[in-house]
DNA sequence: ACCATAAACGCAAGTTAGTTGCAATAAATT
DNA sequence: AATTTATTGCAACTAACTTGCGTTTATGGT
């Protein structure tokens, strides 16, 4: 938890304009609010829910597609794949971690676990073909207790 | 590494015909070669490459679309996100494990650890909503060497 | 071997997701 | 303020699925 001096609107790191500009792109009006959206958003969420949330600051559907893809080749987003439907799901790279996710209804609950690192070192290790890894992803699924208890 | 009696075509468990009726399904030429295509195949492939490889016995694509999905329904099948583009890849289940990716060329190395199991435990026992899993996937993603040599 | 039944199939049509080209616009740099 | 270059919106397109429905085919019972 960062607590921030009151007069101070936003750490850096959590401004839009700050991180599009860092990273050699245009704060645009479109960009800014997009960007905005993913990082008030505690965890992923589809591009329609994306254009959803814009509401009136809404961009063309070409435009989000490209803001999100660069966004995501730069390293400030990510996409994760939660197994439902094809829909991409996007979120804001704060810190790293993985995802316990409901094959039901879809609930999502964060979580990290430093014993991914090792598992990163003993792949490499053992792999004839990498030298070194960029990125991981790890998701597990079931089904969260409200969906088990329903089903019954 | 099994050794099969000659007389004997193939163990049970990788005759397409045998699992798709084991899991209450109809043996029917078209799912029988399609399973046989993901048996056979060493790693995850996409929609458009089985089809490829059925060659003279292709299905219709809708076909095609429904049985990989009854079949990953039922667990004989496991749909991946290797992250390029969005394909979906499909592979059949024999032994649980992951993979190394390369986001260049797309090569993939498989590998397993048991340590996975440790993490999902943890992450069990740290959940507010969820008692059990079902599942997991987790993919490392990478340049290999050779992909790294030419983008010098 | 034949029949009944339900699963699976193929075709046609439709939808949803994502892409490409290009001229117009708006940040950033000077 | 002018210049430069990324970004935008529109229109059109392609790829990736999905749905409905009448026909076919595998399977289990006679
Ligand atoms: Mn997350
Ligand atoms: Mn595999
Ligand atoms: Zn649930
Ligand atoms: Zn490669």
């Amino acid at each position: 938890m960062v607590s921030l001096h009151p007069i101070m609107a936003k750490s850096a790191d959590l401004d839009p304009r700050h991180i599009l500009n860092k990273s050699g792109y245009k704060a645009t009006k479109g960009r800014t609010c997009i960007l905005e959206v993913l990082i008030n958003e505690k965890g992923p969420i589809t591009v329609a829910e994306i254009s959803k949330k814009l509401g009136r600051n809404k961009v063309d559907e070409v435009t989000l597609y490209r803001a999100l893809e660069a966004l995501v080749s730069s390293g400030i987003l990510r996409k994760v794949d939660l197994q439902r439907g094809n829909a991409r799901y996007y979120e804001f790279v704060e810190t790293h971690h993985h995802h316990f996710v409901c094959s039901d209804c879809g609930a999502i609950e964060s979580f990290s676990d430093k014993l991914c690192e090792k598992i990163v070192k003993n792949a490499l290790k053992n792999s004839n073909i990498f030298k070194k890894a960029d990125t991981h992803s790890l998701e597990i699924f079931g089904i969260c207790s409200k969906c088990a208890k329903q089903n019954r």
